[in-house]
DNA sequence: TTGTACGCGTTATCAC
DNA sequence: GTGATAACGCGTACAA
């Protein structure tokens, strides 16, 4: 179309269209320093005429930063990283922050090309879920002076800041919650990955029952492979629990409970039961852990532990924006929020 | 931590320690031009040393592209949006692009400032997902230059480069399937956007009512509102639809056939439908859109008309580098993968 | 108020 | 094979 495959117009194309310096060009667009409101018009007039468009590399080259933070995920089809990215997008753009995304599908290698990627570009901060297959890419980030925060998961043996979910506290009120309502024995359906989220919330369903006065080895826990390839594309996640539903849930003892390290690993479970024939939650209760978008309108709705996303996404930029503002450096600290159970339908709810 | 706040290692710093040139270290680093053997090896290891890492900004600068693309979705949290932008994100990553990501949650405010920003970074190319509200943005991104291609979505009035669904089709084979399964009367569950994809959908659903003999007219349109803010949490799209369904289902001929635009709202008339003591498929044939990842676990599973969405992302990430890398530049075409219907419980199957 | 000089980190084009 | 030199587009000091 148009022949012209030139460069774009810069400050100094337009301080020759209107004769000044290009220096002062910059002090116009900019409104810093002192103009005469004269040129000044005339220099915004011209800028506004050849579409003029500041050059980000340009000017993070020589700003040493391009106000920009990068945001890490492992899975960005899973509802809660979504939302959480949402969330992140809204609130950094507002404060006048590009992201950098990445996702990493629980992969060491990614991990290790997406601080390459920050690290290349200069983000002022980063905000990470790490697979917690290593903590070696995150101590590469801190070493070159990279403000990081860590979401959901923490880091291994490096002290980090940190903004999570109180894993352990929703587990063991969803374990409380099932055995006060008669659900017993229990059984455990959790992802594979060797994470401390999954290794809380099986502590928090053990501490429950100790509570309780159930013995917390007759709690079977069942795990659900998770790909740690790339290709993780969506269905494999409540097809695998629905595959193991079947087999663990064919002969189990009326009153059963499945606590589902997520909401996806529940409706694995649901198909399973209506295919055995189990009605919920008389024969068999189930909790989720997430609220995931679709879980209030299963049939029964889905008791499931609630994560304040919102709040954390907002907690996670905040801190990183006013660590990078102010570059102070406190001692690493973990916030954990607090879960929150919902109960639905998929749970039976009086004592028995 | 680290006292020095300074700036990291440069190829000048390396030049300095090992006594060279900035431009010699700049050619064994990047393994162009001619080096000695051993000069570039002790080159690599300084480097290694130093733990240094190239600027992104300034090799940007001055090549004039940063190996990078804008990818521009209206709301991640749809599951259609999340898998594309894994699809997406893997593709370019392996042909070496970075990925600008931006979420205009449907808003044209957004939508230029994501404009904005992939022309200040000179992004290489964009994959657009328009909200449709109006062409301006993209007419200014494809003014400055940049090849675009349209996902899902045409432009209103100009054209552009589309991969994209037909819905129309998609929509037209799930009516018909309802239709010679003896579902009637049929009432159409949509968002209240004015996008094509509605339109075209809903076009489908006529087509087909007019090949199997039945008067258009008679299909009752019921619009879900969505938000066009910036506010959108996730779930109100099923929320609202099953607030219209309770409404709308309350005296309904057996028989009666829902079409949702997606499958959220499919689940709000589940819900609906449950509460209302509607069995389905026999009182009521529900079917929907997109195959969302729980849409084969719910009870009865979801009749929908499953996207390619790979294919789909594959195709505009392929098409875009071709076009960077050759800069050819041929009138655009409309590619429209073929949905298919993915028959389940929530319809009937038999002729009656 | 405006212009001059220089630097940001990298690549490219030439000499040597 | 290697070293000057210039250039990318912009911001900051300083001088005018």
């Amino acid at each position: 179309m148009t022949p012209e495959a030139a460069r774009p117009p810069t400050i100094k194309t337009i301080a020759q269209n209107v004769g000044m310096t290009a220096n002062t060009v910059s002090r116009a667009l900019r409104g810093s320093g002192s103009i005469s409101p004269t040129t000044r018009d005339k220099i915004l007039a011209e800028a506004r005429r050849l579409g003029y468009v500041p050059n980000a590399a340009a000017r993070a080259l020589v700003l040493g930063s391009a106000n920009s933070l990068g945001l890490v995920m492992t899975n960005p089809s899973n509802p809660f990283y979504s939302e959480l990215f949402s969330v992140v997008e809204r609130r950094s753009r507002k404060d006048g922050y590009m992201l950098h995304l990445a996702a990493t599908e629980e992969n060491l290698q990614n991990e290790e090309s997406a601080v390459d990627a920050m690290l290349r570009w200069r983000v002022d901060g980063a905000i990470v879920v790490s697979s917690q297959g290593s903590d070696a890419p995150w101590q590469r980030l801190m070493a070159n002076g990279v403000p990081m925060i860590c979401v959901n998961r923490p880091l291994l043996e490096v002290d980090c800041e940190l903004v999570g979910i109180d894993y352990e506290q929703g587990a063991y009120d969803a374990t409380v919650h099932m055995l006060d309502s008669g659900h017993w024995p229990l059984v455990v359906f959790e992802e594979d990955l060797e994470i401390t989220t999954v290794h809380s919330r099986i502590a928090g369903v053990h501490r429950a029952c100790v509570a309780r006065g159930r013995a917390p080895e007759d709690v079977s826990i069942v795990r659900i492979e998770s790909p740690r390839e790339n290709n993780s594309t969506l269905p494999w996640q409540p097809q695998s629990a629905y595959a193991e539903a079947r087999r663990r849930l064919a002969h189990i003892p009326r009153g059963t409970g499945v606590i589902a390290g997520n909401d996806f690993l529940a409706l694995g479970v649901y198909r399973a039961a209506n295919e055995l024939g189990l009605s919920m939650p008389e024969d068999l209760g189930v909790c989720g852990q997430g609220d995931h978008p679709f879980s209030a309108f299963l049939n029964p709705g889905l008791t499931t532990v609630r994560a304040p996303v919102q709040e954390i996404g907002a907690a996670a930029v905040d801190w990183i924006i006013q660590r990078v503002r102010t570059g102070s450096d406190h001692a690493p600290a973990h916030r954990r929020f607090a879960p929150e159970l919902q109960v639905r339908g998929s749970t039976m709810t009086v004592n028995r």
